[in-house]
DNA sequence: CTTATAGTCCATCAATTCAATAGGATAAAT
DNA sequence: ATTTATCCTATTGAATTGATGGACTATAAG
């Protein structure tokens, strides 16, 4: 299951997606929105900004915004910097293998055969799906559904 | 990150799996053959059984065995019954939908397009691979290694 | 019917992780 | 200098994970 964090960190990352390029936003801003509880989700964008996700400006006139447009940050990136590798056993991961220490032999574990396609999935995924991705995705389904309520 | 307990449990199922139809196993022999501690499979075991997929016998000659034959059983059903649903969200699970408490509105949630992606790519590998497919591809993967041994 | 066998069940444990909160330090703008 | 806002560290309570101990129950064999 998606952490509350990772959920929160995207709610957020969409967010400052859309407002990409209209200057920094404030925490307490994002907080308010998405009603995420506003020290919590300072803590998840200061390591978002640590991984160089987001830029960050203090002072008035300060706050978050991407340090890349939208279309250059992937799903897949935001939650690997949160909750580090996608895949389900270390012995899978592309980003940060390491061997289950366990495991008498690798080439012959069913359950690393099985799993590496599940991290290959799953990475194939979160991989190519950008913020932007997500945004227009959102705003197709929300204009069709506007157009469905006005037609009524 | 799977979990030790559903790492256990696959390797023990496994075992099971290529023992079927010899009788009923001991949880003792299961435990030392993949160094497990005996009591976390113990309980593991016991789990497995109440969710109809290992039989138990009591008494002398007792022990564990599959409740089906592995070509029955998949690493998705496994893997539910130890650890929940399979989705990233309750809002994408087919077996085990209920929504997010904090999301206003499911339809246009950008988090759950993704994340309904991920859940349906993980459970159509899971879902369509049987227990008796990781144990043939092991031998397939075994057998071509000694193969290699033996040509050298 | 007694005994050895082997699963069942309950309770507890330490260690870790998760979600959230608190408060002072630091940097920038006016 | 003051206000604004992020930065950083620490702490907390609850839940989860991985593991262990011991008593109870069913069964087969003698």
């Amino acid at each position: 299951m998606l952490s509350k964090k990772s959920k929160y960190a995207l709610k957020a990352l969409l967010i400052l997606g859309r407002e990409y390029g209209h200057g920094p936003m404030l925490i307490s801003d994002v907080a308010q929105r998405e009603a995420i509880p506003r020290k919590f989700l300072e803590l998840i964008l200061l390591e978002l900004k640590n991984q160089g996700i987001l830029q960050s400006k203090k002072g008035k006139g300060g706050g978050y915004q991407l340090g890349k447009p939208p279309t250059g940050i992937s799903v897949g990136q935001v939650m690997r910097a949160l909750e580090g590798p996608l895949a389900p056993l270390p012995c899978v991961s592309r980003t940060a293998y390491h061997r289950c220490e366990e495991c008498p032999d690798e080439r012959t574990c069913g359950i690393r055969l099985v799993m590496k396609e599940v991290r290959d999935a799953t990475a194939r995924i979160l991989d190519s799906t950008t913020l932007a991705d997500v945004i227009k995705r959102v705003d197709v389904v929300t204009q069709g559904k506007e157009t469905l309520n006005f037609s009524i």
